[in-house]
DNA sequence: AATAAATATATAAACTTTTAACCTAAAAGC
DNA sequence: GCTTTTAGGTTAAAAGTTTATATATTTATT
C-alpha cells in the first residue's frame, strides 16, 4: 500500500492535477460529477495529502508549540490536558517541550519551534527567565505568542493568568475573618512571580485588616517540587519552636507544603484547625483526602489551558484575515475551597 | 526581519542556490573560502532552513508522535518527561496526544500522526483497545512503531514493558516471607492487562508458597484515577467487615488505593503494619510521606520512556541504512521499595 | 446567429530545499 | 604537450501541493 498522490490520481482518471486538487478541496468550479469520481478514487486508494507539501505551499503546519517548565506537576499536566483537547477539536497538533526551569533550554526550544514552523506558541516561562529576547523574536517573526501562568508583563502579547495576589489575599482574609490574628506564611522561593504575588496578597490582607505584618512569621521554602512535603514539615517544626502558642494560622504557597505541615502537626498532636488553621494553594486533589482535609485555592488549571488555546486560535484567525490583533490579558478566576483545616463559621 | 532563504543568500553573493545549500550542509565539494563567506552571511541574516521544504525534500520531519491514555498521571507524565529529554538531545520534536482511554480517539490520532508525517510513533494503548488495525496500518506504512506499558502482544514491533506479574509476585512473596498468610488483594478493573497481570502475580505467589487462594480476599476497584483514594478506604472498610481479624496483609494494585486504605486504618485505629501489612504499586512519591510510609513497587517510568525512545531511534537509524530491523521486547526492571507499612525482617 | 456570460477544466508557476548530473579550469601525470 | 584527474562550481530536476491565469466548452442574452 504505497502512499499515493495527486499526480497518480490525475493520471489514472485522465485529468489534470489541479482539477483533482480542487475536487478534493471542494472548490465550486469543479462539477459535482467530477468531484464524485475523484473522491471515490481517492477514498479507494486511501489518499491522504502529503502534509510536507501542503505545509510548504500554504506556509502553515496546523501545529502549535507549547513550552512549560515541567510536565510532572499536577497543575501543568492539567493545563496541557486542556490545551490538547482544544487543539484536538480543531485538528491541530501540539508539540510539547519542557524547559526544566532552564532559561538556555527555553531559548533553544523557542528557536526549534520557530524553525519547525509552528503556527503559534504557548509558553509558561521558566523561573530563571529574565531576558526576553527570545520572546521578542517570536513576535517579530509574526508567530502568535501567548504567555500563561508564568508570564512576563512587558511583552506585547496576550496573557492568561490567575490573579495570585488576589487569591492569596482572599485566602488570608478568610483566615482573618475566622478570628485568626497571628497568621504565618510559608512562602515560595524569592524569585518566581507567583511566589512574590502570593506573598504580597498575604501581606496586603494583613494590613487591610489592621494586623501588623510580622516578618518573623514568614518562612521561605526553597524547593518547588516533591521535596516540599519534607520542607513543609521542617518549617512547621521551626515555626512552633519560634512561636509556640503565639501563632493562629498558616497560609502556604502550595498544597504539598500544607500537607507536610499537617503531617508534622498530626504527628505532634497539634490540632488542626483548633490550635492552628491551615490554608493551602492549588487545590491538589490530595488536600481533599488528608485528615483533616485542607482548605485551598482552586486555580482552574483547565480553564487556563482552554483559554490560552482559544485566544491563540482567535489570533490565528485574525492573522489569516489580516485583521488587527488586540492583545488580551485574561485573568482566570480562582476560588476558595473551604475544608476542615479551617474553621469556616463565616464565609 | 523577514525570513530569508537560500535564493536570497545566493543572489546577494552572486552564487548559485546549490552552492549555498552545499556550503551550509558542509559538503566537501565547496571550497573553505566559499563556505566561510556563505556561513558568515547566513549567520548575519539569521538564516534557518525552511523546514517545510526540508521535510518535503528529505521525506522526514525529525518529529515523533506519542499517544498515551492520559497526561494527568504520575506514571505517564514521568514517561513523557524522559521521552522529551531523549528527543531533545537528538534534536527531535515530540507531538503528544491523549487518547483518554478512548479507542476511537486513539485510532483517529494514529491517522493524524501518520498524515502529519512523523518519523516514528510511540503508543501506550488505551484500556479499551481491542482492535489493532490502526497499529497494523502504522507498520504497513513503514513508520517505526514502539509500544510501551500498555501493549498488545500480537503486534510485530518493539515493546517496552514492566513485568507486572513478576513485580506483583515479588511484592506478595515479600509479604509471605514476613509471615503473612491471609493476604488480600485490592485489584484493578477486570480488563486492563496490568491489572490482570498483577492479580496473576499475586495468585501465583500464594500457590507457590502453599497458601490457598481465597477469592473472597480479592476486591475489585473500578476506578483508576483520583477517586481511588475514596474507593481504597471503602474497600478497606468492607474487608474488615468481611474478615475481621482474619486478614494479615493487603497488596493493592496502585498506591492511591493503598493510601486510601491506610487512611481508613489510621482513622479506625487499626495498626499498620502490626495488625495489617500494606504493599502498594508504582512508588508514587506520596507513599514516602504517609504515616506510616508505604512499601511499594518502583516501576521506573523514566527508564521505560528512555528505553522506548532509544529503541525508536535505533530503528530509525536502521531504517535509514536499509538494515533489517529486529524487534525487541525490553522488560524494564521493577524493584521493591521497603517502607514502614511492612515488617521487613527478612528481605 | 452572434456575442456575452457562465461553467468546467487545464496549464504553469510557486513554495524552498536537496542532489544528481554536468561543466570548466586548473593541477597532475607521463 | 597532451591527456587525465580533481576541485569547485552550476544547472536543472524533483519532492507534492495550491492557485492564479488561461483556455475550452456550454448556456444565456439580445
Amino acid at each position: 500500500m504505497e502512499k499515493t498522490n495527486l499526480k497518480e490520481i490525475a493520471k489514472t482518471l485522465g485529468m489534470s492535477v489541479s482539477t483533482v486538487s480542487k475536487a478534493l478541496n471542494g472548490y465550486s468550479d469543479v462539477s459535482d460529477k467530477t468531484k464524485k469520481i475523484v473522491l471515490d478514487l481517492a477514498e479507494k486508494l486511501n489518499y491522504t495529502p502529503n502534509s510536507f507539501a501542503v505545509n510548504l505551499r500554504t506556509k502553515a503546519s496546523k501545529t502549535i508549540g507549547v513550552i512549560i517548565p515541567t510536565m510532572v506537576h499536577y497543575f501543568f499536566s492539567n493545563i496541557i490536558d486542556s490545551i490538547l483537547k482544544e487543539c484536538e477539536e480543531r485538528g491541530y497538533m501540539v508539540i510539547i517541550m519542557q524547559s526544566n526551569e532552564n532559561y538556555e533550554l527555553e531559548k533553544k526550544q523557542v528557536d526549534l519551534l520557530l524553525s519547525k514552523g509552528v503556527d503559534g506558541i504557548l509558553i509558561s516561562l521558566s523561573n530563571k527567565t529574565r531576558d526576553t529576547t527570545h520572546l521578542k523574536k517570536v513576535i517579530k517573526s509574526g508567530v502568535p505568542l501567548i504567555l500563561f501562568d508564568k508570564i512576563e508583563k512587558n511583552i506585547k502579547c496576550s496573557k492568561i493568568i490567575n490573579d495570585d495576589r488576589q487569591a492569596a489575599y482572599n485566602a488570608v482574609s478568610h483566615l482573618i475573618k475566622n478570628g485568626n490574628k497571628r497568621i504565618a506564611h510559608f512562602r515560595g522561593a524569592l524569585n518566581p512571580q507567583n511566589s512574590i504575588d502570593r506573598f504580597l496578597g498575604y501581606k496586603k490582607a494583613l494590613t487591610d485588616n489592621n494586623i501588623e505584618y510580622d516578618p518573623s512569621l514568614v518562612y521561605e521554602c526553597k524547593n518547588n517540587n516533591r521535596d516540599d512535603f519534607v520542607e513543609g514539615a521542617e518549617i512547621a517544626k521551626q515555626l512552633i519552636l519560634d512561636h509556640k502558642d503565639n501563632v493562629d494560622a498558616i497560609f502556604t504557597v502550595n498544597d504539598l507544603i500544607s500537607i507536610g505541615t499537617l503531617n508534622y502537626f498530626n504527628r505532634n498532636n497539634i490540632k488542626v484547625p483548633d490550635e492552628i488553621e491551615l490554608f493551602g494553594f492549588s487545590n491538589w486533589f490530595m488536600t481533599n483526602v488528608t485528615t483533616p482535609s485542607i482548605s485551598s485555592v482552586e486555580q482552574n488549571a483547565n480553564k487556563i489551558g482552554k483559554k490560552a488555546a482559544e485566544v491563540l486560535f482567535k489570533e490565528l484567525e485574525q492573522k489569516a484575515n489580516d485583521e488587527e490583533i488586540f492583545y488580551e490579558t485574561h485573568i482566570i478566576d480562582t476560588e476558595l475551597i473551604y475544608r476542615d483545616s479551617t474553621s469556616n463559621t463565616i464565609r
